[in-house]
DNA sequence: GTCGGAATAT
DNA sequence: AATATTCCGA
């Protein structure tokens, strides 16, 4: 259809004197873009009839090199016929109209691309990459014999390059790419040096570095080159960076993957690299890099611990972690969302993670776990269902599952996690006392009868207090005396930073605290209130599938058990929410047992 | 050898 | 300040 191989071969200024064929409703764009196009020295038809230029393809095929068509938002049709009609031509599919619908639909009957309107010199200007491209394309049948005078010029022109040493290596392995091109093909011609190196989507991977610095210019007109080939030639699978919106588009089709945000193609040269591809020791869940693409992803897990976390599988992509500071992005949930789709019915909830750079390759350094609110409210999800004396670094990283994180991850967090609650909490002198008992990381309160009354009055529901995932005073009395099942710990939230309100008592593990209710009404504060902070978060189905501590009134169990603590260990303060008994209360009670005396005070304290 | 936790390093 | 790494005892 193009042309015939004489013409090709004497093409010496390629891509100048490109044919184009111009198909467009409107007379004024199209001289827009004719004049555009004239200017980059191109030759070009213009039609307005979608059947004449037909007409014109088939009774001269060598007329046009490529075909620019404009698909009409009002008539749909228009334009469709010639793309389905001229096969053998590269069309270039244009419109006002950006949807996705549209441009899938060009792109499914065979455009080599789509570029929105207005058409910018910089969209026009490598347009003759499809030639090329069809020229290097194996399954180019058609074109083979006109295209390979171009193939040889571009492989000349590349070996030039090569010339310049300066970058010899990755040239090099284009030169590779292209010789198994032209397989049996043989001598150079030789090639204008004029032009760059183009970038078709089999070239694209090391050409960009002809000339680096263009890279961006060249972003629109090759972007989506991929799902643009109807050849049937699957190619390289490099994400693209132009702005469009199918680009977004299939960014998001590419689960998993993920992108510098910022969007700079050089940026993402080659990202898809992979760090810490696995670790050696067994021990870490691989921890990649931001921007890998799929296979990069799925692979980067070494098989054995696939297995491990196979059980965990939500697909969340947590982090942006292409900057130091987090940035929870809409992105970020945007793919979290996109993600539990379609890949495995159960897709890995993966952690980002920061890393100093997208090239290194090598560096045995972990990445850093960024713990984003979110994954930050899974680990608390996960210490509050385990209990705080469950906790531990491995449970909790299973409940987690969060793909790429580590024990170790877990465990720098936690401790994190339990330092904060410290320093919140332990204010009061007489708290010391406590802290001997036992191992527990929450530093434990004086006892209390009942757990921090939340007044409803003072206080709104639920999450107005993101915390370190618990109410010390709770812990404390629930830790305690409390049932092991039911830790009571606050479901929470995402930060310890929060300020408390002015006035509330902040002396729990950064929950804010109500003076403790005098135990005159402790239980109908307790049960009401718990409630209100097992909704603290409200997204939190875990809450929703647990036992209830409600369901078997611990209330009750905890008043019992801290009378018996406090009996049992009289030596002990008496937790806030008890009163000593009255003297009267103490006689009559001895009187019951039998005892009808009582030693003088201090006769037993030898 | 593994794990959890604290101490220490980055 | 946040996280990773190392050390140590169980």
């Amino acid at each position: 259809m193009v042309c015939t191989a004489n013409d090709l071969q004497e093409w010496k200024d390629f891509p100048q004197g490109l044919k184009v064929l111009l198909l467009e409703g409107d007379s004024v764009s199209a001289a827009e873009v004719r004049a555009k196009l004239e200017a980059m020295d191109y030759n070009v038809s213009t039609f307005c009839d979608e059947n004449e230029a037909l007409s014109v393809i088939s009774s001269r095929p060598e007329s046009f090199h490529i075909a620019i068509v404009e698909v009409s938002s009002s008539s749909n049709q228009r334009g469709f016929k010639f793309l389905e009609n001229a096969k053998d031509l590269p069309t270039i599919m244009t419109s006002n109209n950006h949807c996705l619908n549209t441009m899938m639909k060009c792109i499914a009957l065979g455009a080599v691309e789509f570029l929105s309107k207005p058409l910018s010199e910089e969209k026009l200007r490598n347009i003759w990459q499809h030639l090329v491209h069809k020229a290097f394309n194996a399954g180019a049948r058609v074109m083979a014999e006109s295209l390979k005078p171009v193939k040889e010029s571009v492989v000349s022109m590349l070996q030039l390059q090569t010339g310049n040493k300066q970058h010899e290596s990755r040239v090099s392995i284009d030169i590779e790419k292209v010789s198994r091109f032209t397989d049996n093909d043989h001598e150079q011609s030789p090639g204008s040096d004029k032009y760059p190196a183009p970038s078709t989507p089999q070239l694209r991977q090391g050409i960009r570095l002809l000339n680096d610095g263009d890279c961006q210019e060249q972003t629109n007109s090759s972007t989506e080159k991929e799902s643009g080939e109807h050849d049937g030639e699957s190619k390289s699978v490099e994400t693209t960076c132009g702005n469009e919106k199918s680009n977004g588009q299939l960014r998001q089709l590419r689960q998993g993957t993920r992108l510098l945000e910022d969007g700079d193609c050089q940026e993402q040269t080659n990202c898809s690299t992979e760090k810490e591809c696995g670790e050696h020791d067994g021990e870490s869940k691989s921890v990649e890099t931001t921007c890998g693409n799929l296979n990069a992803e799925t692979e980067s897990i070494p098989q054995q611990r696939k297995s491990e976390i196979t059980s965990a599988r939500e697909e969340v992509v947590l982090v942006d972690a292409s900057k130091g500071e987090s940035l929870a992005s809409p992105h970020t949930q945007k793919r979290k969302d996109l993600g539990s789709n379609d890949r495995n019915s159960k897709s890995p909830n993966k952690v980002g993670v920061h890393s100093d750079s997208c090239e290194i390759r090598a560096n045995p350094k972990k990445m850093k776990v960024d713990w984003m609110p979110e994954l930050h409210k899974q680990f608390v999800k996960a210490v509050e269902l385990l209990g705080i004396d469950q906790a531990i670094p491995s449970k909790i990283l299973e409940l987690m599952e969060v793909e790429g994180l580590t024990r170790h991850n877990v465990a720098s967090h936690l401790q994190k996690f339990r330092m904060h609650k410290r320093q919140i909490l332990p204010k009061e002198p007489d708290r010391k006392w406590l802290n001997q008992r036992g191992k527990s990381y929450c530093v434990p309160r004086p006892i209390m009868a009942f757990p921090p009354y939340h007044s409803n009055h003072t206080l709104p529901m639920a999450p107005v207090y993101p915390t370190w995932g618990q109410s010390g005073s709770q812990t404390a009395g629930m830790q305690i005396w409390g049932s092991p099942g039911y830790p009571l710990w606050q479901p929470t939230a995402e930060s310890w930073h929060w300020k408390p309100f002015p006035g509330v008592q902040a002396d729990a593990w950064g929950c804010p605290v109500l003076p403790v209710q005098p135990p005159q009404a402790p239980c109908v504060s307790y049960s009401q209130n718990m409630p209100a902070l097992l909704n603290a978060d409200a997204v939190d189905h875990m809450f929703s599938t647990r036992r209830s501590p409600f369901e078997h009134h611990p209330a009750e169990e905890v008043v019992d058990k801290v009378v018996k603590e406090a009996i049992s260990k009289p030596w002990l303060p008496l937790p806030l929410g008890l009163k000593p008994p009255s003297t009267d209360s103490v006689l009559a009670e001895l009187s019951r047992q039998g005892i009808g005396s009582i030693p003088p005070k201090g006769s037993n304290s030898g």
